[in-house]
DNA sequence: TAATATCTACCTTCACGTAGGTAGATTATC
DNA sequence: GATAATCTACCTACGTGAAGGTAGATATTA
């Protein structure tokens, strides 16, 4: 047992090393090779959830064998941290982007609304896997990181500006994530969920500009009334 | 090969029909053992999901061996459906009582609203389990029946009223859906995600009774205004 | 030729499903 | 109303396959 543990416990030391050290300074190919990981690997977790995805999914779809994924990510769960984590920074930073310029309260909220549903939209394996981190307790492993977390602050920010500006009627930044929000996360996730008949694509302008319609109001009635 | 097979098609055989007669004429034991089941699976698949789920899990929560519980499923796919669909039957069976009585097109919308987050409050469970459905592409097993269509429909028979009788302003039952009534199910799911200082109690009177307010206010702007 | 990147082959674990057994309750038979 | 037959509601033990992780070999590129 002693002596079967020793020799693992220095290889994983070595192998942890390596891998920081290549995560300073990667070559161009193993670059690529990455960023194709992650891209596959966002599609099958959104597809099939944490628990029933298989990294030899990933593999396949990337075009590489299972092993391989183990250079570059240790295990699964990091594999999927390192997914979700992007998907928070990206929708974060899109959210920042398109919020600039804007100062007036309701349009700082309608843009914030706004880049959410954009995102989404563009991104629906984001989506996906964003609802089902909200049907989960708490975080997964050990990414103390939590999505409704980050999306409450900065709606936070927002929504306390406006009511502090007098501009909104008092209402809690939660009441607004769970109410308005929501809608956006919905209206991609529902898109193939309704019968044949029913299915909807979410990126087509017409159908989005009357949802983005809709949430404005939404948001209008939840800030400017009781 | 032959020879083993011949007696084992033959004892399914009997064990077939011995359930289809115990789902007939069944124990009183059996049947609380049953109900224990279903009710302890329905905990162990809202907090996991269904792949994550072990059955042993939920032999455990019963106090009885997983062997068991093949003795009332025949397998999980099978546990779960049962779960599934008895959470739609008896939340939709839960709207049709609330809506009784109501007449008017906006109180029969908002009965359903009311309705909806009651149950899902009373019922987190269910709540999380049709989260994680609706992150799903396609529906699971061979149960055909998804939550977004029963739903669906049931909002649609309030909805297109309203907009027949004039009382609403034209609007979709989808968007309603996605917009409006999303929030409820995030009210409830959300409740644990915030860090511990802004987790809250969905079932809180005074945080309930809001967050009421507050879909009201929302369905009133979605089928009033346009 | 050294590092980077990817492979093949193997090990281990874990959870489901299945087979077969048994104590106690229930029903049939004399 | 005693006893034999059967059924119910569990159990223990095992087989099996799938998936993640690991070691070490091999190809590629600078």
């Amino acid at each position: 047992m002693a002596d079967r543990d020793a020799p693992k416990t220095v290889n994983w030391g070595r192998e942890t090393v390596a891998k920081i050290e290549r995560q300073v300074a990667r070559q161009p190919r193993g670059d690529a090779t990455r960023r194709s990981i992650l891209d596959a690997a966002e599609q099958v977790f959104a597809d099939l959830g944490y628990a029933a995805a298989r990294l030899e999914d990933v593999a396949l779809s990337v075009g590489i064998r299972r092993p391989s994924i183990v250079y570059y990510f240790p295990n699964k769960q990091q594999l999927y941290d390192e997914v979700e984590s992007g998907i928070f920074t990206a929708m974060h930073q899109f959210v920042m982007e398109r919020m600039q310029g804007a100062v007036d309260p309701l349009d700082r909220l309608l843009a914030l609304l706004d880049a959410w549903l954009d995102f989404l939209v563009a991104r629906p394996t984001a989506a996906r896997i964003i609802q089902r981190l909200i049907a989960d307790l708490g975080p997964r492993g050990d990414n103390p990181v939590k999505f409704s977390e980050t999306a409450l602050r900065d709606i936070e920010t927002v929504v306390d500006a406006g009511v502090k500006a007098g501009t909104f009627h008092p209402v809690s930044a939660m009441h607004i994530l769970n109410g308005v929000a929501a809608g956006a996360l919905f209206y991609v996730c529902n898109a193939g969920q309704l019968g044949t008949d029913r299915s909807y694509d979410p990126a087509d302008p017409e159908g989005l500009k009357q949802f983005r319609t809709l949430l404005h109001t939404l948001a209008r009635a939840a800030v400017l009334a009781g």
